[in-house]
DNA sequence: ACTCGTGTTAGCTG
DNA sequence: TCAGCTAACACGAG
């Protein structure tokens, strides 16, 4: 399920197969996408119009069209996906479990939003779960800096003074945008701190560790094809060892989320 | 059968 | 007022 990995691949993917094409109809389930959401509203905004660029911040992916048109708004939820298919029968993927190149693809009610392109293209986001989102001129002001370019000083910035536990702090997405559950354990594992820790009890030397853990983290599932390919990310259940040390796995509930780290190392 | 969850957010609490 | 927490969302996986 997507985090920042997936939905770069995602962005990848509407980048190379959606940009600089008509958009000539829209498909859409009133009641999932965006709220107060209008099937016409959609079609009215966009129809005529072509995507420009493709852009991310944190988990969030839009659309702009031509200068000062309609922008449309992507979030993958938990679960989604974004498919492009073309004319021949082309399969394009990216977000949970993203292939470059995957078989036929199927219309179905999981379906959410269509938005057909000329040429015979194609744009779906694809989610069971429901959890997904399209809207119309998306509010980007509520995310915080993109995990993948913050540096150093805004980092330290943007983690400030909370008293919050310091894996919490990570998954806010409007301190930081892009780091989810998976991450936030890969990145705390990396940098060895307790992830129960109040964020403004840590050292300066050990929000630069975290910095470089995070980073470190993000090229490592970017390149591997996903969050779900950390090192540690096997070791998340009772019973598990650590991968580095072979001490024992801690299991913990912080901010809501299920919470692994390694008893020995993570202090 | 039953519990959990890789995300987000409205609404509650202190 | 606000930071922080919980439940809810929906459905598949274990």
């Amino acid at each position: 399920m997507p985090e920042l990995p997936e939905v770069e691949s995602a962005r990848t993917v509407l980048e190379r197969h959606t940009l600089r094409r008509n958009i000539v109809g829209i498909d859409a389930v009133d009641s999932y996408v965006g709220r107060p959401f209008q099937t016409e509203d959609f079609r009215r905004a966009l129809i005529g119009a072509r995507f420009t660029h493709a852009c991310r911040r944190g988990k969030t992916l839009w659309l702009p069209t031509t200068r000062d048109g309609p922008v449309l708004g992507l979030h993958l939820g938990m679960g989604g996906r974004i498919v492009v298919t073309s004319k021949s029968g082309e399969v394009f993927e990216g977000g949970d479990s993203a292939r470059g190149l995957a078989g036929a693809h199927q219309p179905t009610t999981w379906d959410r939003l269509t938005v057909h392109l000329d040429g015979g293209r194609a744009l779906r986001l694809v989610d069971k779960q429901r959890l997904g989102r399209a809207v119309l001129d998306p509010d980007l002001d509520r995310l915080g800096r993109d995990a993948l370019t913050v540096d150093l000083a805004d980092f330290r910035n943007a983690l400030g003074t909370s008293t919050v536990a310091i894996k919490a702090r990570l998954l806010d997405q409007s301190v930081l945008a892009g780091v989810g559950n998976l991450l936030a354990d890969e990145t705390l594992w990396r940098a060895r701190i307790d992830p129960t820790r109040r964020t403004v009890d840590l050292t300066t030397a050990e929000t630069g560790a975290l910095h470089r853990a995070m980073r470190a983290a993000l090229k490592w599932t970017l390149a591997h094809g996903g969050s779900h390919t950390g090192h540690m990310i096997a070791a998340r259940h009772a019973g598990g060892h650590c991968p580095r040390c072979g001490g024992e796995m801690r299991g913990a509930r912080i901010g809501g989320r299920s919470t692994w780290s390694c008893s020995v190392e993570q202090r």
